[in-house]
DNA sequence: TTGTACGCGTTATCAC
DNA sequence: GTGATAACGCGTACAA
C-alpha cells in the first residue's frame, strides 16, 4: 500500500509553496506563469490527486449529494438514479445513494449514514420520512424531494391523479366498463393519488365504481400476480385491468398467462411508469409514462442551483399515455361472459 | 444552515478532555464508567455525530467502497449492486459507485473519481480496464474484479462457457437443432465464453455450426430486436434462439410477436443472467440464471476480509440452467417450414 | 485512567 | 504574486 502524493510533495517538486499549489489547483488567485508550469508539471510528473477528505474538512464541504432512494436494484429508481448520476457528471458533485427498502426505520437509518458522511445536499425520493424530520435538515443544507409536496420544501413530483385518469379512460375509450385496479399500498400517498384518478375517470364515464375490482398491492411483481389471482377467486368480472405501476402490471400479466387469459385479447392491461422494459415486454405494455430519469436529473441540477445559491425553476414533468400492445377495443360482450369460464 | 456539533463540543458538555471522548467513541481504552456515562449522555444531548472526513484524514482511510459499474441503471449490475449493499450494511464501510458505460476512458474517469475520493477499496464490474492499471491499483489497496480472471488478482466469475453449454443443450434436447444464438459484444470476454459454448454443446451433438445463425448484439434490448431481424432478412432457418443475456432475449421476443411470431410455440427462447423480471416474462423466460446479488456480495465480503488483513474464499459460484415456459419440445417438421412463409 | 500536544492534507488569512 | 501560519475535526503518541 503505496503512500498518498500530497500537495506539498508537488509544492517541494516545484519548488514552491504549498499555498501556491493550492491557488494554481482552485484559480483562487493569480500566479506568475512560470510557477504555474512548474507546478502543473509537478502535478502531471508525480500523478498527484488532491485529497478530497482534507479539502472536504479544510472547507466544510464533502463534494457529495446524498441520495435517499428505496431500492437501488429497482428499475424504477434505477432510472431515477442514472438522472442524479448524469446531473452530477461534469461537476465536481458526486452521488451517494442509500436505500430505505420502503421501511421508516430504514430510512432514517439511511438518512444518518448521510448526515455522518456531511454530504452536502440531499435528494429523497419517495420518503415516508416525517415533514418535520425533513423541515429539520432543509435548515441544514439543500434538499429536494420528490413524489411529495411539502409546504416549506423544494419539491418534484408528478400528477398522479391525472395519470392516472388517462390511463382508465383510454380502457373507458375502448369500451371497456369493468375495469379493475391493482392499487399501491394505501401508505403512499401516489398510490391514492392513482386510485383517485381511476375513480374519477369511471365517475366521469358514468362507470359505477366497483369495490370489489379494486386490490392493494405493493408496488413488486408478486403482488401483481396475487391481485389477479384473488380478483379471480372473488369470481370478479372484468375486460381490463389498470395496475398502478408496471411492475404489478407484470406479476399480473403473468397471472393471467397461467390462466390462459391472453393479453390483450381476453384482458386490455394498463400500466404505470413506463419502465424501460416496458416496451419490450410481450405484449409491449400500454402505460402511463413518468419521467423517472428526468425527475433524477432535475432535482440533482436542482441542489445544485442551491448549493451555488441560484435560483431553480425546474421544468415541469408531466405523465402521458404511451399506446403499445397491452391494450384493445372490447369484443363483442362474449368477453365477459368467457371471463366466467376462468 | 447550522454550525454543526463537534467532539470538543461533546467533551465541553461532558466535562471531560476531548480525546476521552474518543476513546469513549471507539474503545481505544478503558474509561471510568462515570465519564463515560457522561460523554454518552452528551452525545445524546448534542446529537453528535462524528464528522467521517476529519476521522478519515486523521486515520487514512475513507470507510468508503468503490464500485466500478458499467450502467446504474441496468437490471444487471442493479441486482449486483444490492448484494455489495447488503454486504455492507452492518459495517462501517459504505458503497460509492461510478459507471463506467460500457467505455474505456469513461471506467478510467471513473476510476480516478474513485481513487481521488481514497477509497479504502475497490470492486471493479465486468471492466475492460486494462490489466496492468488493476495490478498498479492492487498495490494501493484491495481489489476484487468481477467478470474477469487476471492473474495475481482476486477475481470473481461464473463458468460462460458451462452455462452457454446448458442452455444450449437444454434446446437440443427438446430436438431443436437450428439454434440462432445473439452473441454479445465480442469485446466482451464472457460473450465470447459464452459463444463457444453454444458452439460446444453443438459440436457434442453433431449439430453442425453455422455461422448465419449467429448474430452479435451489445447485451442491450433493442440488439435483441435487430438482431432477429437481421436473421429473418436473410432467409435464416431457425426454431430456436439461445441469446446471450435477458435483455436482448426481451428484444429478440418483441421482434418475433411483431412478425406474428410465437414463444414458445414456433421459436423456443433461452436468456442468460436469469434477471429478476424474467420470471415476470411472457411467456416466463428460461434462462442460465447467474447469481449477480451473490456475486456483488461475495466481491464486498471478500474486499471487506481484505481491510481486515484477513483470508476468504468466496463461496464457489456457478450458473443454474432455469426452464421456465419460453422454451418447448420442437414440434413437427413443419416448425421449419413454417419459418419459410415469414 | 486522563489530558496535552501534535499530525493528517488542504484552504484561508495574513503579512510581505 | 508569494509564502508563512493558523485553522478544519478527529485520532493518538506521550506524559502525567
Amino acid at each position: 500500500m503505496r503512500e498518498a502524493v500530497t500537495l506539498s510533495d508537488v509544492a517541494r517538486e516545484a519548488g514552491v509553496s504549498p499555498s501556491t499549489v493550492s491557488r494554481v489547483i482552485n484559480g483562487t488567485a493569480r500566479v506568475d506563469a512560470s510557477k504555474r508550469d512548474a507546478v502543473l508539471k509537478a502535478i502531471e510528473r508525480l500523478n498527484y490527486q488532491p485529497n478530497i477528505m482534507a479539502q472536504g474538512l479544510a472547507q466544510g464541504r464533502s463534494l457529495t449529494v446524498g441520495v435517499i432512494t428505496q431500492e437501488i436494484s429497482s428499475p424504477y429508481y434505477g432510472e431515477m438514479l442514472r438522472g442524479v448520476e448524469q446531473a452530477l457528471e461534469a461537476t465536481p458533485y458526486h452521488p451517494i445513494f442509500a436505500s430505505g427498502h420502503w421501511r421508516a426505520d430504514q430510512e432514517e437509518a439511511a438518512l444518518k449514514v448521510l448526515v455522518g458522511r456531511r454530504v452536502d445536499a440531499l435528494v429523497v425520493m419517495d420518503s415516508s420520512v416525517p415533514e418535520e424530520r425533513l423541515l429539520e435538515l432543509v435548515k441544514k443544507m439543500p434538499v429536494v424531494v420528490i413524489g411529495r409536496q411539502i409546504e416549506g420544501l423544494s419539491c418534484l413530483s408528478i400528477d398522479n391523479a391525472q395519470g392516472a385518469y388517462e390511463g382508465t379512460r383510454h380502457l373507458i375509450e375502448l369500451g371497456h366498463r369493468r375495469i379493475a385496479h391493482i392499487a399501491g399500498p394505501h401508505s403512499h400517498p401516489d398510490a391514492i393519488e392513482r386510485l383517485e384518478g381511476y375513480r374519477a375517470a369511471l365517475q366521469d364515464a358514468d362507470v359505477p365504481f366497483d369495490p370489489a375490482l379494486v386490490v392493494e398491492g405493493d408496488y413488486l411483481e408478486p403482488s401483481g400476480v396475487l391481485a389477479v389471482e384473488s380478483l379471480l377467486a372473488r369470481g370478479a368480472l372484468f375486460t381490463a385491468i389498470f395496475a398502478a405501476n408496471d411492475q404489478m402490471a407484470y406479476g399480473a400479466n403473468v397471472a393471467l398467462y397461467r390462466r390462459g387469459i391472453r393479453v390483450p385479447h381476453d384482458v386490455s392491461l394498463v400500466g404505470f411508469d413506463d419502465l424501460l422494459s416496458s416496451s419490450y415486454f410481450s405484449p409491449p405494455l400500454t402505460s402511463v409514462r413518468q419521467p423517472s430519469q428526468e425527475m433524477g436529473w432535475e432535482a440533482a441540477r436542482w441542489v445544485l442551483a442551491m448549493l451555488e445559491g441560484k435560483s431553480y425553476t425546474p421544468r415541469p414533468l408531466s405523465t402521458r399515455l404511451i399506446v403499445r400492445e397491452s391494450t384493445t377495443l372490447l369484443r363483442s360482450p362474449s368477453s365477459r361472459l368467457r371471463l366466467q369460464m376462468f
